[in-house]
RNA sequence: GUGGAUAUAGCUCAGUUGGUUAGAGCACCGGGUUGUGAUUCCGGGGGUCGCCGGUUCAAGUCCGGUUAUCCACCCCA
């Protein structure tokens, strides 16, 4: 007997029924505030990615050389991909270029819940637009489409942050340019990790630098804890530079922007995130589930360095991703998946073999009509037959019996209200049209 | 990649100090006196007890290994 490989999954037909929910709702959303959807192969050369992470990736790709000698992986993420399709179009692209993409993504790691090796990633991206309002309209993306799942402002929450300021302060403390990303790296580590252990991470950070790695770690501890604009306008009051007041009235503008589109509430500075990755540079932010274990749903923010780095033109971005393994286990948790409907609307059963003929050209026209017909294969008794109608789902059964057909009528009968019309068989799919739309009553008897 | 726990039917789980042919509920399939509910009654199929080896007269049960899953690390693009 085979399996499927670990970290990979199957869709039974109800599971692909919610898979395809998750997936309507990522590109609803997203054509809904004009990004349009692009793809790019599932297979890529290694390079593509070793050239933006560096080679210690490799050990978390799906890579092997190919029959021609080539260096191929799977795609771990789809980012270099779209920083290829901009850079070879970037001269021809009407700005700013609003994308989203919705693919499979691959990563040979261990896995656990909420972490396969498989899984499906919504991405949006909107490039060529430097300033505030396209992170804005990034962020807002990034809560409509959770909304959209039903969840609302007690269900998760954007936690924002912003690289640009953090680098802003580290500059005041005195740490060099070269020194503050390793810096990050440690901040990002703050919560989880040991005092001593930080340390030592600080330590590290700061090899080679005149800071005192303990009075670093005090101060970032004292700026972590602002969680409001006018602290944070109040911690950089002293600062007598352009710098800080000019990033100050970026977030005024990213946070006016939100709040006038009524999404105030979903947003909390949060400048313990700052991301892992070295790439990022301006505002970052995470949308965390707020009950429960408060795992990260989408992440996300602006990397203007990276397309350059790719070997494309100087290409401002903002984006996000999303992954659909968490999003599916949260809604599973809040009751907030469809039930399976795939159910037919007309379930037609055929009590008597010389009555088939009649159920069968009425069941086709109703097809052709783009109503959801189905027919019992066999001829029975009429309790089996209706409760298989049932079963299947079926709002409406068609009774196909000798008496019905010889009086030149059809009956409709409701599974829910357990009753039923009889309708000329001639005016069928008209009766029908209106019992979806309005239920028996609408529809008429006879 | 490191450590811990778990593994019996499609699902949720029983299975006694090791003892004969492996169990339940749900699900699935079939049948039940002329056409209005079957949410009922009866019956049935489905298991290498994760896999390999060891101990024993005898292993679902004990031991070792292995694989998978879950959890915590690592990582999180």
């Amino acid at each position: 007997m085979f399996t499927s490989l670990p970290g990979f999954r199957e869709f039974y037909p109800e599971d692909l029924a919610v898979q395809n929910h998750i997936f309507d709702i990522w590109k609803r959303t997203a054509r809904r505030f004009g990004f349009r959807q692009w793809d790019a192969p599932a297979l890529e050369s290694l390079e593509l990615f070793t050239e933006k992470s560096g080679e210690e990736i490799v050990r978390q790709l799906f890579n092997f050389e190919d029959k021609g000698g080539r260096q191929v992986t799977l795609r771990p993420e789809m980012t270099p991909s779209l920083a290829r399709l901009v850079a070879a179009r970037a001269g021809s692209l009407r700005r700013p270029i609003k994308w989203f993409a919705v693919g499979e993504n691959y990563r040979y790691e261990k896995q656990q819940k909420g972490r396969l090796r498989a899984f499906y990633q919504f991405n949006a991206d909107i490039l060529g637009e430097p300033g505030p309002a396209a992170d804005a309209e990034i962020i807002a993306l990034c809560i409509e489409t959770l909304r959209a799942f039903g969840l609302e402002a007690p269900d998760f929450r954007i936690r924002l942050s912003d690289r640009t300021l953090w680098f802003l302060f580290l500059e005041s403390l005195g740490v060099p340019e070269n020194a503050a990303a390793a810096v990050l790296g440690v901040v990002d580590k703050l919560e989880r990790s040991a005092p001593a252990e930080l340390e030592k991470m600080m330590t590290d950070a700061l090899a080679g630098t005149a800071c005192v790695p303990a009075n670093v770690l005090e101060c970032i501890r004292k700026f972590i804890t602002l969680d409001t604009l006018p602290a944070l306008e109040a911690f950089f009051a002293g600062e007598t530079g352009e710098k800080p007041r000019a990033r100050l009235a970026d977030w005024k503008t990213l946070t006016g922007i939100l709040d006038a589109m009524g999404l105030g509430d979903f947003i909390s500075l949060d400048l313990t995130i700052v991301r892992g990755l070295a790439y990022y540079t301006g505002f970052v932010f995470e949308a965390f589930e707020r009950t429960g274990d408060g795992r990260a749903l989408a992440g996300g923010g602006r990397y203007d360095a990276l397309v350059k780095k790719l070997g494309g033109p100087d290409m401002p971005a903002v984006g996000f991703g999303m992954g659909d393994v968490t999003v599916k286990n949260l809604l599973e948790a809040k009751n907030l998946l469809p039930a399976y409907a795939d159910a037919p609307d007309f379930y037609a059963i055929v009590l008597a073999p010389e009555c088939r003929a009649a159920a069968l050209a009425d069941v086709a026209a109703l097809r052709r009509a783009g109503m959801h017909a189905e027919y019992s294969f066999k001829d029975g008794k009429f309790g089996k037959l209706v409760q298989a109608a049932e079963q299947a789902g079926a709002r409406n059964v068609l009774i196909y019996g000798p008496d019905e057909l010889a009086a030149g009528v059809v009956k409709i009968r409701d599974t829910k209200e357990r009753r039923e019309i009889a309708v000329p068989r001639n005016e069928l799919a008209a009766r029908a049209d209106a019992v979806l739309a309005g239920g028996l009553d609408a529809a008429g008897g006879v």
